[in-house]
DNA sequence: CTGTTAGCGCTTTCAC
DNA sequence: GTGAAAGCGCTAACAG
């Protein structure tokens, strides 16, 4: 592999010289002499190494993030599609990412690592929590970050987010045209506060719609397809005439939930019954009816994180910035 | 962020000392000095630069897998999860995983300057094809990768892969045992490698039943939801007495196929007709009914990558080599 | 047993 | 305009 040395015996000049037209430093180089050293360049196909580079500039051009893995009764489709914008995103900046894994209790150990033999220059963090340790750790730190998703609201930090407010509004907003009024949601427990968010848009879509909120229309329960099967079973425990027409769930796992318990009882979802989920993830447009579903913004919340991170590596005072892009509603069948 | 030297005077000793307690060179380091050095580095809590020692050794400790987003009607929770624990095997070997994405046309671009700019140390392929340019590109180059995947059988490289016939085999075992006699099989088109010894897989275990093979119980199609419609259809067109009893696919989502034209046809699955999938994605487990499937065995796939790579970039001569991993038969409603 | 020193490949100040 | 040289943080001959 040729060096920068190389290159300079070739073109007969310094290697100062083709460091100089290498980073088109304005030390103004002759015409001729930058030609002279870019021939040389073409010739023996050199490229600049990346570490040498990177020792001298105190930087790695690396982007930690977090592989999480999710029981497999879970789906990570969202993730998934994130990581590879993310790193389109971030290639884009002239960085790469670094994918790393820790387990529950090491994931102090891990970053600390990460960020103490200078591996990274920055993370990014997903699925965070309301209180997630990891955005402490890093803002005791003083190490940069951006977050893919909320947290607790009193700490500014820089974070991107889906507005799930926004997109559960939309959809109710929807549902109402289509002259929907009892209409339910299924929900995660308090602590989630992507969660909160959603039941906000939904409890606010009511009240514009001048429809009174019935507490029990509000069913709370962990994301899983038993979670829908649940809520619906109590809600066909009700007088007919008491049964919502349309339940807008927070993720596609408890709208399948909802879909395989109509089955059992017999229910006509998208004429009795409207359903709308949250995520799109594969194989819901395959679901009998398709299921409509919220698609969060994944391309661009990665490219907002990767501007937003890109000035906090190199600004001084980083203002920390907040965005919140709205999710698409996907017309299926279902609703 | 302490360096060497900070650890050197700290102690009281060069850095030559420190480097030596730092990388246990049999240089023997009386036990004195290196007590002092050690109790030095934990005090000011000193971690090695990576990216100097990278400099020094000419290595990168970084191995490049580029991610790959497939069509939305496509499912590729196994590549997700392949990752995952690509990025586990590779910690544990003292590596990190660098992703990056690529377009159908640049590849070849993206690859050469990871590899001149010494951005990583290795490749790990995946999603290969029978042809693969990737990896006639690599082998030219003399660049140090392994693959998750066969390709042309003529081409001699380190390969890790699914024994799909074996994986086929054992659910056709599994099929015949529970008396089943005429067996179908939904396949990808012949141009696909890995599609072609899952068909070995089961013609042989046809044989090895004594069962002679029906040309049209084989259908071979795109990976989609509709060639596993279209294959049902096909074979509800036959007289009652020549439709099969089981159905093996070649991935879950002809699986969903047949089992959603089972519903229009009126079939009932797992009683009048047995179908098994393969890959076991998430969500097929939801199902009605739940999905009999072959799940491949991807942490030890990629565990046996990574200690096939080390042994590659760290010895002179590599010798290729090659591993299979049998499949394991998730057993559920469906068959 | 420990220290001095020469690099790894690059950028950048400072001379000329 | 161009080059000499220092140095980023580390490792490893080579001395002593």
């Amino acid at each position: 592999m040729p060096t920068i040395k190389d290159v300079a015996r070739e073109a007969g000049v310094s290697i100062a010289t083709v460091s100089y037209v290498l980073n088109n430093k304005s030390t103004s180089i002759s015409a001729d002499t930058r030609r002279t050293v870019l021939e040389a360049i073409e010739r023996i196909g050199y490229m600049p190494n990346v570490t040498a580079r990177n020792l001298k500039a105190n930087q790695t051009k690396l982007i930690g993030y977090a592989w999480h893995i999710l029981p497999a009764d879970q789906v990570n489709s969202v993730m998934n599609d994130f990581t590879y914008f993310l790193a389109q995103a971030a290639e884009a900046a002239g960085y790469h990412i670094l994918t790393f894994t820790h387990g529950y209790d090491n994931w102090q150990e891990v970053y600390d690592d990460l960020i103490r033999t200078r591996r990274v220059d920055a993370f990014v963090l997903a699925s965070t929590q309301r209180d997630d340790e990891r955005i402490q750790f890093l803002m005791e730190r003083k190490f940069p970050f951006v977050s893919f998703g909320r947290a607790n609201p009193e700490w500014e930090f820089p974070w991107v987010d889906t507005d799930g407010e926004r997109g559960v509004a939309d959809a109710m907003d929807y549902l109402v045209n289509c002259g929907h009024q009892r209409i339910a949601m299924i929900a995660w427990p308090e602590e989630s506060i992507s969660g909160a968010f959603r039941v906000t848009g939904y409890e606010d879509a009511l009240h514009r719609a001048g429809i009174v909120a019935r507490p029990d229309y509000l069913w709370r329960g962990e994301h899983s397809v038993q979670t829908g099967k649940d809520a619906l079973i109590y809600w066909w425990s009700l007088p007919a005439e008491e049964r919502p027409t349309a339940i807008i769930t927070v993720s596609d796992l408890s709208a399948i939930g909802v879909l395989n318990e109509a089955e059992n009882l017999g229910i006509q979802i998208g004429q009795e019954l409207a359903v709308i989920g949250f995520d799109d993830v594969p194989l819901v447009q395959y679901l009998r009816p398709a299921l409509t579903t919220l698609r969060q913004p994944i391309p661009e919340i990665a490219q907002a994180l990767m501007t937003m991170l890109q000035a906090i590596i190199s600004e001084e005072t980083p203002p920390a910035h907040h965005i919140l892009l709205p999710p698409r509603l996907i017309k299926r069948a279902s609703a």
